[in-house]
This record gives structure tokens, C-alpha cells and sequence, in this order.
DNA sequence: TATTGTTATACTCTATAACTATA
DNA sequence: TATAGTTATAGAGTATAACAATA
């Protein structure tokens, strides 16, 4: 697709009639982002499109989406909590919370328990299926994270991890879209697993 | 790299039930998000989503959203280019940038114009009040450019264009829901976000 | 009264097929 | 036949209101 590297550009009014050919020699009449090329929400969208993309191809194996992905890995990291705990730490409404758990309990990955001593709230466990696939589904995560940050590199990769993060701890203090009217569950803190990660000390 | 989340208790001030040992007990109930806190994607989708969120509040006032921003700024720099240019371009699908160009046409920011030598095709121009406002918006862009990198700063802020600039370029060669039909279009690499609304009857 | 899970619903963004008028 | 713009439509993702059961 059009993802080449822009830059250098000369006529761009006047062509007409193009053969595929004469495309491929459009890189001397690349389009001027303008400040888009500057601005750090614009590449932050096309980089966030561009890894779940590969995120997407990955994981159609499994046929599950990113924010599966992301619930199965909560789940399996802090068995018992309830539904309004886990989609408010990943920012997801709680409302929109039920038909995506109703997919992965009926594929038999989650499960619904009773939780001692409220019975309102349902305890999310994964089932055994799901634990398993779990095991999976960090292989082909390890797979893709290494793959998107080919191009830079271990120290690049733990700079711009730095570098989001520092970005997403001040950006949400504040009333934002982010916030969720069941806002105050459990803050969230990430732990590193050395999983996926680091290939250089 | 703990880095908090999203999430804010005091927006309608009910954290005045909340003592101080119930917050800090939050600490220690935080909810972990293993792999999560050292995925790329992960971390790029929520910094993207906090840059947007103050893109958006910032632009409420010209009532503008990104996308829209993104376009008025690729014609500003590249006057006369066809709307598939521009869609593509800006990984908009061609058919989706019609009601998108529709509305900025509309509020006279945009002109379709006849396009020498090709009467398929519509020049795209700014009107004169479009660029008057396109000024005012690369204010409001630098502000709002400022505001999110406050935590990382110009040093930051440098490295982090860097390797989005890297990771994109790299990205997208191959297959990907990237692709889009009017592929062959000018050699850019862009994308914003969706586009702005408009209601049809 | 407040919270948990739920249903219903609407709006935004994105994707595909097909039409028209040109080329 | 192929391309540029357009229409219609369907699908995700995300938003709010309201209800029943429980606290």
C-alpha cells in the first residue's frame, strides 16, 4: 500500500492519464503533510493503526480482536474480578462490557462466578480452554511486539514504551472521554513479566 | 514503567466518601495489567486516545475534529489536488471522504473547483475563509501540541516523532486493512482519524 | 439511595458494492 | 475498460438512559 516515505516533491497539479508504472514513480510528487508530519497525535494515530493492523493479522488465527486479547490477559492476571473492575481498567464502558463477555464466555474461555459476599457482581475466572489458549496467545503477542519494532530496535522500543507512558500518566488526570461513570475502581499498574520484553539487559 | 491510567473519581466529587486509607488500600488492590503495560499497541492506542481527547476538547471551539483538521491542512499545502488524492493520502476511503468534503464545502472552508484537463475530478481549494481559519487552527494545533508533550518534552517530543516516523514507515508494506481500493494514489503515508460527522436523511 | 449487571438505542467511524459520467 | 466521484448500506466501536436485583 501507499506507505512509502514522502518528501522531495516537484509538479502535482498536471498529470492525467497515469499507467500503473508511472504510479510507482509518484514518489517525486509525494503530498506535503504539512505539520501532520510533526504532529505527535497524527503519527501517534498512523503507528497505533499500523501495529494493530499487524495485531489483526496475528491474532485472525485465534479470531480475536485487540480488546479480546486485552481482557483475556486481565482476567488471567487478577482471577476474580468483577466486570465493572476489568472494563474500567481498560476504559471500557461497562455497558459495552456485556455482549464482549457474553462472546468469550460462550466460547468458553471466560466464565461468570458467583462472587462471595455480593451478589450482585459476577467474579471473572478464565476456564481451563481459556488458560491454555492464554499460554498461546503470549507466543503470538512475543511474535508481533518483535515484529513491529524491527525497525527500532530493543532501546528504541524501551524508549518509546518510556515515552508513552510518561504521556498517558499526565494526559488522563483530567476530565477526559476517557472518563467512565464507574471511574473509581482500582487503579491500574502495569508489572513487567519479561515476557515479551527486553532483549537486552 | 508503572504508568497509571485513565480514570478520574473526583470529576463529580464523590471522592469525599473515600478516605485517605480506602485510596491508598486502592494501591494495593491496583489491578495488574501484565504484558499490557509493555505492549506497544496497547500503550500507542492510549496514548492516542489522551492526545485526541485534548485535540478534540481544544478544537470544540472551531468545532472541528481531527480529521477534519487533517484535511483542511493537506489542501492548504497541496491546493488542487483530487479528492482521491487527498483521501488517499490521508488513508480515508474515497466513498467516506465525499460526505466528509460535503460538510466542510458547506461551512465555506472548502471549494470543489473544476479540474483542468479531467472533468471526472474536482480540484480541491481553501476558500479565503478557510485559510483565515486555518491559521487560527495551527494556533490552537500548537497549543494543543505543547499541552500534551508537557511531560516529555522537546527532547522527548523529538525522540518520540522519531520512532513513530520509523515504526510507520516499516509498518504498513504489506497486506493490511491499510489498503485501500484507490491504493495507487500518491506515494503518502498519513492518517488521522475518522471523520467528522454529517447527518444524511 | 447507590451500585452491578443488563437491555435498548443512537451516533461515529470504517468498509463494500454498485451506480454515473467521464476517460 | 478503467477511473473519479457518488450513493446506499452494513459493520464495528462507543455513548447514554433506564430497568431489576442487590447492597
Amino acid at each position: 500500500m501507499a506507505e512509502a516515505v514522502p518528501k522531495s516533491s516537484r509538479k502535482r497539479g498536471e498529470d492525467s492519464h497515469r499507467s500503473k508504472a508511472e504510479a510507482a514513480a509518484d514518489d517525486r510528487n509525494a503530498i506535503d503533510l504539512g505539520i501532520l508530519g510533526e504532529s505527535v497525535g497524527f503519527l501517534l494515530k498512523r503507528a497505533q493503526m499500523a501495529v494493530f493492523a499487524d495485531f489483526i493479522e496475528t491474532f485472525a488465527a485465534v479470531d480475536l480482536r485487540p480488546a479480546q486479547f486485552s481482557v483475556l490477559v486481565i482476567i488471567g492476571r487478577n482471577p476474580g474480578l468483577k466486570q465493572s473492575q476489568v472494563s474500567a481498567a481498560l476504559n471500557i464502558k461497562r455497558t459495552n462490557f456485556v455482549p464482549m463477555l457474553d462472546l468469550l464466555e460462550k466460547r468458553g474461555l471466560v466464565a461468570r462466578k458467583l462472587a462471595a459476599g455480593d451478589r450482585r457482581s459476577h467474579a471473572l475466572h478464565l476456564t481451563a480452554e481459556g488458560s491454555t489458549l492464554l499460554a498461546e496467545l503470549q507466543r503470538l503477542w512475543a511474535d508481533h511486539e518483535r515484529r513491529i519494532c524491527e525497525q527500532i530496535g530493543p532501546d528504541g522500543r524501551d524508549q518509546l514504551l518510556s515515552l508513552l507512558g510518561r504521556m498517558i500518566a499526565s494526559g488522563s488526570a483530567s476530565a477526559s472521554p476517557f472518563d467512565v461513570d464507574e471511574a473509581d475502581a482500582a487503579p491500574v499498574k502495569a508489572r513487567a513479566t519479561g515476557q515479551g520484553g527486553r532483549k537486552r539487559g
